[in-house]
Order: structure tokens, then C-alpha cells, then sequence
DNA sequence: TCCAATTTAACGCATATGGGGGATTGAAAA
DNA sequence: TTTTCAATCCCCCATATGCGTTAAATTGGA
């Protein structure tokens, strides 16, 4: 199986990183660099016409970004690995390749030999990412330390994200109607919202439920 | 920085596998098992008097489960990084793990070598995961590829999600309010709520949003 | 070209919701 | 001991919401 050849495609508007990277690639048995481009927007047409197996996608790209270069691939072409490089790994960019389709994630320092185990491993189903990049994944799965509300409210607002309607949480939790009203005029002060739905996006935001 | 030890801490019913553990640790230079534990029940108290720097924390164990016990230790010690061992690898478990505070995730038949590097990139702020398991986490921030809505009542929806009431959707998307009232018994009929709440918990979940 | 889906619009009605006010109890903190 | 805060309960009232029903214009495919 890591006998077979991986074919690679580069997107990188940095002329020396592009050729240095294209060096890396076909210089390891087991890779090949199939194409290279400036930019998005002769890559995406030649890609779909000559897909890789996984693509190496520069972040900052002139005209199309790599983000929506990724989405628009992936959108045709779901089955094409795509690894972005980066040297900034600000929070919006990751997650915002992540949802565009992105696979991996790497900061541009990354040596050779790393990202060419970050290839192959892209490429055997897994999803490699620079272990600060890996924190900040795990990291935005971690509830919030503390929350405003006190563990009543909390409850309550459980209920709430449910759609659960007053009488119904009063009848759960074998108190009045009005009582279950004052609890949630609090939580709406200590959220800062003043409308249920306001109140469900932030406690699943914050992760609060 | 590579040459000072690692102290580790092993949470692991299993006998053969937790002196195997031990073995590969203490055998490695950097690397020192400090303790080892039959279950949560006696490592948590052991752990809080005298705390190692990576905890790995086997996932199935009788009594107070692995993720439990991170979640207790973390609470209290969330400086120690703890890498759970498993041999399921569903959704579910991941999540929670991560979510009681888990930085790595590595299945059980992990190679001796790719372990110690796992421990040695938690202890230097990364989060070691198996290749499957690292594709699972990137893949739940990928929105659904398809949503049952069209556009329109999409970004309806959005407008939902941030609380807007009709009257004020309507003079946003130049439209009349009753419009904005059928596009939304739409969008509750195909995302089959029937109240706000739970149309924006689905929308979020769903990341139709 | 015609059908299906989408988008637009309207009316009536019962109920849920949010905002305002005020009050009591018990426990915990100062 | 006093005071703060959480949790409980009550009232009024304007408006938002959800449900049922109907129907037009538009659009995109088949």
C-alpha cells in the first residue's frame, strides 16, 4: 500500500516556495508533483480535468482565496485530499478551512519530511495538522469554564433550547408557570438577549447545553 | 527542551496492557511512568497529590468511566494533559472525551514509537490523534452538504437565528410579513419543529446556519 | 410548452412570549 | 447579625408567534 504513488497538485502564488515544495515532492519516491499553479483561478478548471489525490493549497492567495479555491474543488470533487499551508493560524482561518472542505492544516515552517507524512497520512484517510492547529481544534470543543447562570437556570435553559413552552417546563419541574418566567427573565438579563431564539444560539454557542 | 523526562501517569484495568505501557515508557529515555492505576476510583486522589504531566487514561473502565475521570481531574488540574487509549472509536466517545477535556486520542493498537511521540507532542502542545480519529473531528465541522431549504428560506432562517421577529425580516428582505411567515412554516415543516427554539437548535446542530 | 417548486401575499384566531411591577422564603456569605 | 442571592410565586398587558386555509406570480426544468 505506501508503495503506490500519491499524485500531488501545488497552489502557491510564492514562486521559490512553489518550486521548493514541486523539489520536495517529486524528489521522494512514492510522490509526484502533477501540476502547480499561481493561483485559484487557473487551478480550479486544470483540477478538474486532471484531479490529484491530494492538493496543496496556499491560504493567501491573490483573487480567489485558497478557502474558497478549497470550497469550490470540493463542492465538484469531494474525493481530493486538500492540506492547506499557512503561515498565519489565526482562529478564522482554520475553522474557516475546515468548513470549506479542508482536510489538513500546516503552517508553512513545516519540515520536508513532515509534509510529506502530512501527505500520506491526508491520503490514508487521516488529517494532519500542526500541533498548535490540533490544540486549537480540540480547543474550541471545551465548554467554558464558568457560566453566568446558576445551575436552576441552566436547566431551564436546557428546556428552552428544546422548545419547550412555559407550562411544559413548569409541569417538568414541578413549579409555576410564573416562576419559570421569572427564571428565564434572568437568564435573558445575564445572556444579554431578549428573545428566545437569541437565547438558544448563544447557549449552544457557548456551549452553555 | 527534548531532553527533560515526561512524567506520565497510566489509567488502565487491563493488566498485561497497562505493564506493557509502563514497559515502553519507563524503557524509553525522556519518559518516566511515575504511576499506574487499576481505575479512576484510586488514580484521582493519587493524581491530585502528586499530578504527572501527561495522564494517558484508558476510555472503558468499571466504575467511574475514563471520560468521567478526566473530566474530574481536569476540573481540578487542567494543566495535566491526558491522552485517552480506546478501542471504539464512535462519534459519541470522541466527542465526549474531547469534550471533558481530552487533548489526545489514540486508538489501542497505536505502535510503541508513534505513543511516546504522541506523548512527547501533548506535552509540547499539540494533540496527538489517530488518523481516523483526527478525520472524524474535522469532518463534524463540515457542514451537511445538502439542506432540505432553499435559499430564500435559508437566509430566513439566518434571520431567525439572530432573533429578528417577522416584522423586522420582512422590511430586511423587502418583503411582506405574511411572506416571511409562510417561508417560515416551511422551514419549520421540512426541519420538522414547530416553535423557533427548535428550528435555531437544528439550524446550529445541522449548520445550516 | 407545461408541470412542479418557489416565492410571494392575505386573513382570522388562540395562545405563547416578553416586559413591567412586586413579594416571600431559605441559605449562604459578609 | 445583616445582607445578598437564588428560587419561588403572583399580577397586568401589548405584541409576537404558530396554525389553518387559500392563492397569485415566477421560475426552472422535463
Amino acid at each position: 500500500m505506501a508503495k503506490e504513488t500519491i499524485y500531488v497538485a501545488i497552489v502557491e502564488d510564492d514562486r521559490e516556495i512553489r518550486q521548493l515544495l514541486t523539489l520536495i515532492i517529486d524528489g521522494s519516491p512514492g510522490y509526484a508533483c502533477k501540476q502547480s499553479f499561481n493561483d485559484c483561478e487557473s487551478a480550479i478548471p486544470a483540477i478538474e480535468k486532471n484531479p490529484p489525490d491530494v492538493l496543496l493549497m496556499d491560504i493567501d492567495l491573490p483573487g480567489i482565496s485558497g478557502i474558497e479555491g478549497v470550497r469550490q474543488i470540493k463542492e465538484k470533487q469531494s474525493d481530493i485530499d486538500c492540506i492547506m499551508l499557512t503561515i498565519k493560524e489565526d482562529d478564522e482561518s482554520v475553522f474557516e478551512s475546515i468548513c470549506a472542505g479542508a482536510t489538513g492544516y500546516l503552517v508553512k515552517d513545516t519540515p520536508p519530511v513532515a509534509l510529506l507524512e502530512a501527505i500520506r497520512d491526508v491520503y490514508n484517510g487521516g488529517a494532519p495538522m500542526s500541533a498548535s492547529i490540533a490544540r486549537r481544534v480540540i480547543g474550541s470543543f471545551k465548554k467554558p469554564a464558568e457560566s453566568p447562570l446558576t445551575t436552576r437556570e441552566t436547566e431551564i435553559l436546557n428546556l428552552l433550547c428544546d422548545g419547550e413552552n412555559y407550562k411544559t417546563i413548569a409541569d417538568k419541574l414541578f413549579i409555576s408557570g410564573d416562576t419559570v418566567r421569572a427564571h428565564i427573565k434572568n437568564i435573558y438579563r445575564k445572556l444579554q438577549v431578549n428573545s428566545r431564539a437569541e437565547a438558544v444560539k448563544k447557549a449552544i454557542k457557548n456551549r452553555l447545553v
